[in-house]
DNA sequence: GAGATTCTGGACAGCGCTAGCCTAACGGCC
DNA sequence: GGCCGTTAGGCTAGCGCTGTCCAGAATCTC
């Protein structure tokens, strides 16, 4: 028999009424009984189960969305996508949000402050469910949309610094800690004249500069025209260009920490090209542990840091407040590891 | 004065019927002004923007995917986020889509065709209002699943074989005739003996096989010996294994077309470390022309694909698909590019 | 100028789900 | 037995928007 011409639009969709009926309950039963909400009769939640199971029924998201005013959106804002180590970060919090049952909408802000801004208005209307954002620095109309929208929101890669007592969540390690150990690793071989060479100046980078500087004046080794900051953002290419300015005009420079593998790698091609030995006449260590940084020549001392644990961890935690849980500690520190190679 | 405890939820929301008030119409008078859809008159139109602007009123996804069935959703399916390939299709699409004020899911299939089915389905739950996929070969479900759904559809990356009349819109480059016209340009330089370097073995990998083949055929060159294909996943360090037990048990060869980037990037860095001469003793040419690759020593042969611009014009044409438009050519073809440079 | 056709605004009824209240049943306690 | 607290099911009323139909006005046709 065709279905009577209806007024109305009827999608094909298994409904919670289908299911109700199928099971002999009302339809908020059967929400209850699925969803784990307030208490149900076991013998009922199985029949709802069952009935549920036969029908194939999957619950409309727009539907819920808009009665319970909350998504199963999560929103996660990262500062670029090509960057390998936002990249890593994404896959883990995105495999691990899907596990838990959550969409991952991605917001790529170019490390602009407007952008994010923007970003996370548009991200908000969709009311997610949950909020992942890169880093602690945003603007203040940023952090009062954030704060306003009530929404639970994690904050990954940096910890707050020791003094401030942050009341946001984050997992990440400190980035002026690694720094400073880095730079403890070269001096430890005997290196003296260590310059930074920086690229893009993003507060992380910022940070590793910091524990640079740190290390080099504690060890009384510090000069400012050791510092190397170039704006703009960090590739191969670049890389190659600031480690042969840095060896033309800094002659007695022994070793250059590269604020990320990128600039590294792209120094030590240009070590080769240049025929300029490393690390017998100066020293190259990165930032991050890249893929392929173990397979450069020599390999490429670095620091490895945990950004996949971090994407994962970041996303427990997120799934954790998003079912009202009080984590334990509000920021984790999964800490950073020197990874000592060919290079220093 | 405290709002009056009111019987039901009320969200802050400023809603379409705010906008009604303050313009003096009714609520569907709002909703049409504000889409375009059917003619309002013009001066109604000015009315309802002004009121809209005023309030800040923006339209809630959710209650609009609940009536209209569809979401401003757009998902996107690719492999691998640890392929910069990918990534590189990723950003642009989003950012395209983005600008056409839709939100971008993303799924990442591992190649797995039973992983993509799942994410398919799941995303479908979604009402999304377009997809973009990447590929032409997907699993029966899968393709019955897009079909069914009658969500726009784009396919990345591969066009049909000239033959087959797909029914699909799809924007890519043919892979087969690249990967030939690579092989011929190594054939141009006077190689005889190229070896097929291959790894992960997706479609797109073994088309470029084909092209090898078909290059190698023609020039009589062909010999099933050089081909030497891993299902693992691709990495500089694949790169450097594969090209050692290349070069111990082919020594003829003088000639090597990986099928990647990766791949090639780490042969030439295992060439430096075994001091084999490129592309004296054995020529090396790789594939997407991956960033670093012009930073190689020797600077690394390759063909450029235009994946970015790919993620960009398939998300137009699906934006367009989205507006209703039927695109001019169904299959768009972005060609692609060799670059030579020295390590061929 | 009457009838047919378009055009434009609005009323209405949901889309599928859940929050908030209500109520009936049950058990415990004095 | 009466009172109260607790538990579990259900009713009701939307969440905010748009598809469908309708009616009156404007335009066209012969």
């Amino acid at each position: 028999m065709p279905t009577p011409a209806k007024r109305h639009r009827s999608t094909g969709r298994v409904t919670l009424n289908d299911v109700a009926h199928a099971a002999g309950v009302s339809p908020i039963t059967v929400s209850r009984a699925l969803r784990g909400e307030r208490a149900v009769d076991p013998a009922l939640v199985e029949r709802v189960l069952a009935a549920s199971n036969k029908l194939g029924y999957v619950p409309d998201p727009a539907a819920r969305a808009l009665a319970s005013q909350r998504s199963d959106h999560v929103a996660i804002l990262i500062p670029k996508l090509s960057n390998a180590l936002f990249v890593d970060l994404l896959d883990a919090a995105q495999q691990t949000l899907r596990a838990g049952g959550f969409q991952t909408l991605i917001g790529v802000t170019h490390y602009d402050e407007g952008q994010e801004e923007q970003l996370l208005r548009e991200q908000l209307l969709h009311r997610p469910a949950g909020l992942l954002i890169t880093g602690l620095n945003h603007n203040a109309a940023t952090q009062a949309l954030i704060a306003r929208s009530q929404v639970p929101c994690v904050h990954l890669m940096d910890l707050p610094d020791a003094g401030q007592a942050e009341p946001t969540y984050c997992v990440g390690f400190r980035q002026n800690e690694a720094g400073a150990a880095l730079t403890r690793h070269l001096l430890a071989t005997g290196r003296r004249r260590i310059a930074f060479a920086g690229a893009q100046l993003d507060p992380r980078v910022m940070q590793r500069l910091y524990g640079w500087r740190t290390a080099l004046q504690e060890a009384g080794c510090y000069e400012p025209t050791l510092e190397w900051l170039n704006p703009a953002s960090s590739s191969l290419a670049l890389g190659g260009v600031m480690f042969e300015q840095i060896m033309g005009q800094t002659p007695a420079v022994d070793a250059i920490f590269f604020c990320n593998d990128d600039l590294a790698q792209g120094a030590l091609l240009a070590a080769l090209r240049l025929k300029i030995e490393v690390p017998a006449r100066v020293a190259i260590a990165g930032f991050n542990d890249l893929t392929g940084s173990d397979q450069m020549l020599p390999p490429l001392t670095s620091v490895r840091t945990p950004r996949a644990r971090i994407g994962q961890a970041g996303a427990e935690m997120l799934l954790g407040l998003m079912r009202g849980d009080t984590p334990a500690p509000a920021c984790v520190d999964l800490g950073f590891e020197i990874v000592e190679r060919g290079s220093s």
